[in-house]
DNA sequence: AACGATCCCAACCGCCGGACA
DNA sequence: ATGTCCGGCGGTTGGGATCGT
């Protein structure tokens, strides 16, 4: 049994507001308040509708000093950091964002922001599919649109976004490091070390094609120290030097990361996803990393795990087709 | 000009958790 | 301690607007 209906669906109004209610609803909040019970205002004022639609359309339309779109940088910026680090958790982040709703910024990332970032375009239709969910939008090709809205939450996604947004060149970065990718590791109270190698004092990393993002430089002085890197709620510690990295990796934090890997896998090698999509093909996704030379180089990950000690950035991109 | 494809955003849906009786 | 109500939230959808051919 479910929980019963606020309101009557067969009798309250859908749909857009008219000007008639959206007068009516504001005059009376702005007279006497919401009065702490949204599923009886309605009534109160006489409109036909839901209470939770009352609340809605007060808080992301009628409510004072909203503003919508033109989104300036500093806004994305802030929107984009927040979403790597909490995630779609969009009243926390529109809370951050004086006038925002979190309907809004939910709308402006689904629709442009992530777009933006994750730097993928109209003219790349070959993109990993890697959700089955069906599509609304009728498309002929593989729905560019449909699969960015199937990665929003996933880890695949922020895992990219973090890239580029905090570079390469940060080698205690979680996503950036697949050596710190927990099931890739033996078991229990873990310690990792890494070493980096060849890799000059500020390197930037160039896309072998005109199709990828450049990545901006980060300095490798600024990795030295100890750091903390926080990950869907998985803490791990450790020392950065430009020549190593060591890690720790506690249990409790290490269940978190087997979880998140799991769903990384997942996307990656399992399901009705690219794989299978890629008509027999054995590559799955491509990876760029620089050789001794500096140079990017692709890899690919196919059913088993290949790791490169490597700096490396990941592509959507399959090259089928 | 017409039509289909795609974009965009307002609004809805359903789940969850806190407050309260 | 338990059940119910309601607000809040994130995900999803419908349909108008815009773009491309």
């Amino acid at each position: 049994m479910g929980r019963a209906p606020c309101c009557d669906k067969a009798i309250v109004k859908k749909g857009p507001w008219s000007p008639d209610e959206d007068a009516k609803l504001k005059a009376y909040i702005e007279e006497h308040g919401t009065g702490g019970n949204w599923i009886a205002l309605p009534h109160k004022i006489g409109l036909n509708r839901c209470g939770k639609s009352c609340r809605l359309r007060w808080l992301n339309y009628l409510r004072p000093n909203i503003k919508h779109g033109g989104f300036s940088e500093e806004e994305d910026h802030i929107i984009c950091s927040l979403y790597i680090s909490i995630g779609s958790r969009w009243s926390i982040i529109a809370a951050q964002l004086p006038g925002r709703t979190d309907n809004d910024v939910k709308n402006y990332w689904h629709t442009k922001l992530k777009k933006k970032l994750v730097g993928r375009r109209r003219d790349r239709p070959h993109s990993c599919h890697l959700s089955s969910t069906d599509s609304k939008e009728p498309s002929n090709d593989i729905d560019h649109n449909k699969n960015l809205q199937s990665l929003s939450t996933s880890a695949l996604e922020r895992l990219q976004l973090h890239l580029q947004l905090q570079g390469l060149h940060h080698p205690f970065a979680f996503y950036n490091n697949p050596l710190l990718w927990p099931n890739l590791l033996p078991p229990g109270e873990r310690t990792l070390q890494s070493q980096h190698s060849n890799v000059s004092n500020e390197t930037v990393v160039k896309p072998p094609s005109s199709t990828m993002s450049p990545i901006q430089p980060i300095p490798l002085d600024s990795m030295n120290g100890d750091i903390t890197e926080n990950f869907d709620g998985a803490t791990l510690n450790g020392h950065c030097s430009t020549t190593s990295t060591t890690v720790f990796i506690n249990e409790q934090s290490n269940s978190k990361l087997n979880a998140v890997e799991a769903e990384l896998h997942d996307l990656l090698y399992g399901g009705k996803d690219c794989l299978k999509e890629m008509d027999g093909e054995a590559e799955g996704m491509n990876w760029w990393y620089l050789d001794d030379d500096g140079k990017s180089q692709m890899s690919s990950l196919g059913s088993s795990y290949n790791l490169h000690d490597d700096l490396m950035v990941q592509q959507y991109v399959l090259p089928y087709d």
